[in-house]
DNA sequence: CGAAATGTCAACCAGTTGGTTGAATATGCG
DNA sequence: CGCATATTCAACCAACTGGTTGACATTTCG
């Protein structure tokens, strides 16, 4: 829950994590479903959602035997306020958002390998 | 430079580095000045420099003895369009997306001009 | 020339990260 | 109850990180 700008940015450093961070916006999901399209352990998709639970991105709720998982998007504010001052986003690139939109609204997994 | 969403956010999320792309903003700075604040050696910073060098968010260029840092927040824009968008999906910063909207719809021309 | 200043390189070290397995803990179901 | 499901825990491992120190190369300057 420390939120701080560290946490923050290093859970977004990892590709498995940003990918569910994506998928996570299209609906909240259980863990194991969380798990499904990737090719490794559940323990380790356990331990990336601790991660981002600690950088506060996403919340758990356990409900009987499921442990669901919900983006907390406001936890990208103070980063994105911090990216802010360095005037990159007196407007943000357009063109690329759309495109992030386009290739969300197509298939959210897409968004796994970026670059 | 490489410039993944990886190492964009892993660069940042060190504070020393950090706090780095800010001294730069005031303006760009030899190496050793930039080190001079820090509580740690040379060596340590040239390092943190090659990091951010390596995620394109400064370049360095040679001067004779001295190499200088140049702060490149154009790196960071692919970094906060991503950000950006979990924000709008959420109508979290549904300010930004009207003024978008209303920008584009009065004039698309205008949008052009953003580099 | 010789000395100081500017950086980097190489080796090393402790701590963290991202993954694995296998066992453990709840919970739900027939 | 007994078994499958859902998830975490614990131990372990290889690779990476962030720091150190001392040696090295280059450039400037008296």
């Amino acid at each position: 829950m420390a939120a701080s700008l560290d946490t923050v940015f290093s859970a977004l450093a990892d590709p498995t994590r940003r990918a569910i961070l994506a998928m996570l916006l299209e609906d909240d999901m259980a863990v194991t479903d969380v798990a499904e399209p990737f090719e490794m352990s559940l323990a380790a998709i356990s331990k990336h959602l601790t991660v981002l639970s600690g950088a506060g991105l996403i919340s758990q709720e356990r409900r009987g035997r499921v442990k669901w998982c919900k983006l907390e998007p406001d936890a990208l504010r103070e980063a994105s306020v911090w990216m802010q001052g360095f005037g990159m986003m007196d407007g943000l690139d357009l063109d690329a958002f759309e495109r992030f939109l386009d290739a969300e609204l197509a298939d959210p997994s897409l968004l796994e390998e970026k670059e």
